[in-house]
DNA sequence: GAGCTATATTCTAGTACTAGAATATAATGA
DNA sequence: TCATTATATTCTAGTACTAGAATATAGCTC
């Protein structure tokens, strides 16, 4: 199971739910800081999931405007998957690099002013990413602890990056002009 | 571009490369470790590049046993590219959750247990991966100084998620088991 | 009963790879 | 000369999304 649909059925296994709901779940919940779900994404994702029969969808004609839905519900197979899925996610590691790496990379291909224009501004987007994170993990307490958990590894993560960053352009500003 | 292309790209001006060479490239520098670019893709990935112009392919016949191969040369649009593509790449950060995190997010979908087991699998490997990159860094030294830069970062990355991760384990081994 | 609005879903035409098998070709050796 | 080997590239048939436009339908208003 991809990522993706791990996050959809995740949401589908707490409460049922329909393609629409699920938009305003991820939207509500800020869901987007964590993954990249686009809104067409969403019924794309919930018909690959129901024709491997980890949901069952049903026509649901409600009180009000608008057309009927289809609300989602997770199967026995569905949870099996859920929580193969989820134990593979915690077991297995993934070499994650950043395209910032990618750019490191190439460093020489850029002069030490651009680089270090580049580089401040990547500072700037991580620290406002921080900010973003950590009000967000402020303005919902209190939380489970394993959600406490995963906004502490996040934040764990960008400050270690950005404290290395900020060194990183420190070192980079000392030195010699090569291009 | 993408993290893909640019990776060939810098590649090839690094030097004039045909497929099969930049295969043995990226398994003599262990580029593997940086990137997922599969043997099966680096073909599919220099035509797209030859598309866009930024690379050029000329048949060589050489001495020797073998096919002719076509050896790419980069363009001075694709110079250009390389130059804007690093410096997007080194000033937009890009939020990055690892499969990890989607797996704590469903911690409660799986027991006490299966998760501790599933968490300390996830230290070991990332340790594993630790102790290669130290090692390839070790192995190669001296290196330029934005090369240091990246097993740095990378490193440093790694040692944070490895520590976090230690000490959430043990945070979870002394919770009541509620599953 | 005709249009309007709100709600929800589907469709079209992409992009970006990817696994693995098949193919092509130059030199060499039996 | 004809199979074999080494070298290098191409082909087939996928998977996994994704942007944005189009469509469907229930109720409400005039």
């Amino acid at each position: 199971m991809t990522n993706a649909e791990l996050a959809i059925l995740s949401l589908i296994a707490e409460k049922d739910c329909h393609g629409y709901e699920i938009e305003s779940l991820i939207e509500e919940r800020g869901l987007r800081e964590w993954t990249e779900i686009g809104f067409s994404s969403i019924y794309y994702l919930l018909k690959k999931l129901e024709k491997k029969k980890w949901i069952t969808g049903k026509v649901v004609r409600q009180a009000g405007p608008g057309r009927s839905r289809v609300v989602y519900h997770i199967s026995a197979a569905g949870w099996k998957a859920l929580r193969a899925s989820t134990l593979e996610a915690l077991s297995v590691p993934h070499r994650t690099t950043s395209p910032m790496q990618v750019g490191l990379a190439n460093l020489p291909a850029v002069s030490k002013d651009e680089a270090l224009a580049a580089l401040r501004q990547q500072s700037e987007g991580l620290s406002e990413h921080q900010g973003r994170l950590q009000a967000r993990r402020e303005s919902q307490q209190p939380l489970p602890f394993f959600v406490n958990a995963m906004f502490d590894l996040a934040l764990i993560k960008i400050t270690t990056e950005l404290d290395w960053l900020d060194q990183f352009i420190k070192q980079l500003e000392q030195m010699h002009d090569e291009n």
